[in-house]
DNA sequence: ATGACCTTATGGCCTTACCAATTTCACGCC
DNA sequence: GGCGTGAAATTGGTAAGGCCATAAGGTCAT
C-alpha cells in the first residue's frame, strides 16, 4: 500500500474542502451571498491569500461567482461533476470495463465515418508514442493523447469527456504501480504502440468493425497488466 | 446574444492566458520548471498574488504542478477539454448517444445477472415515480433514482458515476427547456413511467436483450422529446 | 568508495498592512 | 416622487517579510 502524506501542505485545499462542505450541508444556498472574505479570513483563523486561492479554485468549479465590489456568490452545490479526486478507489476492473464499453463504440463510429483529416492526426499520434519509446520517454503522454485524439475524432464531445475522465481515474490511481514496473515496462509499451497501430489502420482502411476488435483486444491487454500487477 | 465586458476585472485570468499560450507554444514543455513565483510577477508586472491565483486555478486544470520548496513544472499542455467552464454546453445529441450506450449496456448487464434483491428495489423506485406523478411532484428526481439505481445494480461503480454525470450534464443544460414546459410535459411523463417499467419487466425477467432494447426506446424517446423542444 | 549527515541556497507558502476600484444603498435635494 | 450624491461595504491588487520544505553539494566516518 503506497503511503500518503498525512497533512496536505496547502492551505487552500482545506478551505475548497470547508465551503464545499458549508454548500452541500444546505448552510449556503445557490443565490445566497457568502460571508466577505476577510470575516471568512478571520473565522477559519488564516489570512485572506489562502481564501481567495479557495474562492478561485471554487469559481473554476462553478460552485461560486465573485463579483466585484459586491462579494462572493454560491453558483451551485458541488455535485456530482466529474471530480477524479472524489471518486478515488474505484475498481481497476470497473474501470476497464467502461473503457472497453466506451472506447469500442468510439473506435467503431470513427471508422465508419472516415474523415481524411482526422485519420491524417491519428497516424501522428501513433508515431508519436512509438518516437517517445525510441528516445526513452516513458511518461504515457502520447498514449493518453492517442486514445484522447480517436474520441475526439469520434465528434461527440462527450465521449472525449467521458475518455478523459476514465483515464484520469485509471492511471491517478496506479501511478505507483506504473512506477513501480520500470523496469520490464518496454516490452508492454511495445506492445501498445502496436495495438495502437492495428486500430489507427482498421479506421484508415475504414473497417468499422475490425476497429471496434483492435480497441477491445487493446484494452483487455491493459486490463491484464493492470489486474496482475 | 450578450454582451461581454472587453475587459476582464480579474488579473489572474489573464495570467492564466498568458501562462497557457507559452506552454502552448512549446516554450515550456511537459517536465519543465516554470521560473519561480517572483520573477513571474516581475516580469508580468504585477504582484505575487495574482500569479498565484493563476498558477492555483492551472493546477486544478491539470496543467502544472506546484512542489513545495521546490518549483512550478509543467504536467502537461493545457488542453481546452479540460476547462471546466468549457464542459457546459455539450450538444444534447452527443449527452444522449452516450447515455445510450452506456444505459443499454447497464440494462443488458443487470438483467443478465438478476440479483432478486436489487430487483425489488428497482420495482420501489419505479413506483415511486410512479406515484410522485399521481400526487403532483415533477422535479424528475424519482427518474433520476430509477436510472442511478439501475447503474448501480449493475455492480460496476464506474458506471453509476457515469450515469449521475451524464444526468446532471443533461439536466443542467436544459434546466430552462424542462422548466418551461410545464404545461404539457405530464403525458410526457406518464410515457417515462411506462417504458421504466417495461425495463424492469425485462431486468425481472432476465431478459438481457429486451432490457437493452427497452432502455434504448426510453432514451430515443427522452433524446425526441429534448431535440424537439 | 560509499553512505549518512550537515550546510546553504532556492523557492514555495503564509501573514500583515495598506491602498485602489467597484458596487450598493440610503439620504437629502429638487 | 424621482434623482444625483456620497458614505459604507466589499472585492481587487500591491508590497514586504518570515517561515519552512526541498535540492544540491560538501564533509566525514565507516
Amino acid at each position: 500500500m503506497p503511503i500518503t502524506p498525512v497533512k496536505s501542505t496547502k492551505l487552500y485545499h482545506l478551505i475548497v474542502e470547508q465551503l464545499k462542505q458549508l454548500i452541500q450541508s444546505g448552510e449556503y444556498r445557490p443565490g445566497d451571498k457568502l460571508p466577505p472574505e476577510r470575516e471568512l479570513a478571520q473565522r477559519l483563523r488564516v489570512s485572506r491569500a489562502p481564501v481567495r486561492e479557495a474562492l478561485v479554485a471554487l469559481e473554476l468549479l462553478d460552485v461560486v461567482e465573485g463579483r466585484v465590489g459586491d462579494g462572493w456568490f454560491v453558483k451551485r452545490a458541488p455535485d456530482s461533476s466529474l471530480d477524479v479526486s472524489s471518486v478515488e478507489g474505484r475498481p481497476p476492473s470497473d474501470i476497464l470495463q467502461a473503457r472497453v464499453l466506451v472506447e469500442c463504440a468510439i473506435a467503431e463510429q470513427v471508422a465508419a465515418h472516415h474523415d481524411d483529416e482526422l485519420v491524417v492526426g491519428l497516424h501522428q499520434a501513433v508515431e508519436a508514442f512509438a518516437d517517445e519509446l525510441r528516445r526513452g520517454q516513458l511518461n504515457g503522454e502520447a498514449d493518453r493523447s492517442f486514445h484522447l485524439l480517436l474520441a475526439r475524432a469520434s465528434g461527440n464531445a462527450v465521449f472525449a469527456d467521458l475518455v478523459a475522465y476514465l483515464w484520469d481515474l485509471q492511471n491517478g490511481q496506479f501511478f505507483r504501480l506504473v512506477e513501480g514496473m520500470t523496469g520490464n515496462e518496454r516490452p508492454r509499451l511495445e506492445r501498445y504502440v502496436r495495438e495502437h497501430r492495428a486500430v489507427y489502420e482498421a479506421v484508415e482502411t475504414g473497417d468499422a468493425g475490425r476497429a471496434r476488435d483492435a480497441m477491445r483486444i487493446h484494452l483487455e491487454g491493459v486490463a491484464k497488466d493492470l489486474l496482475d500487477s
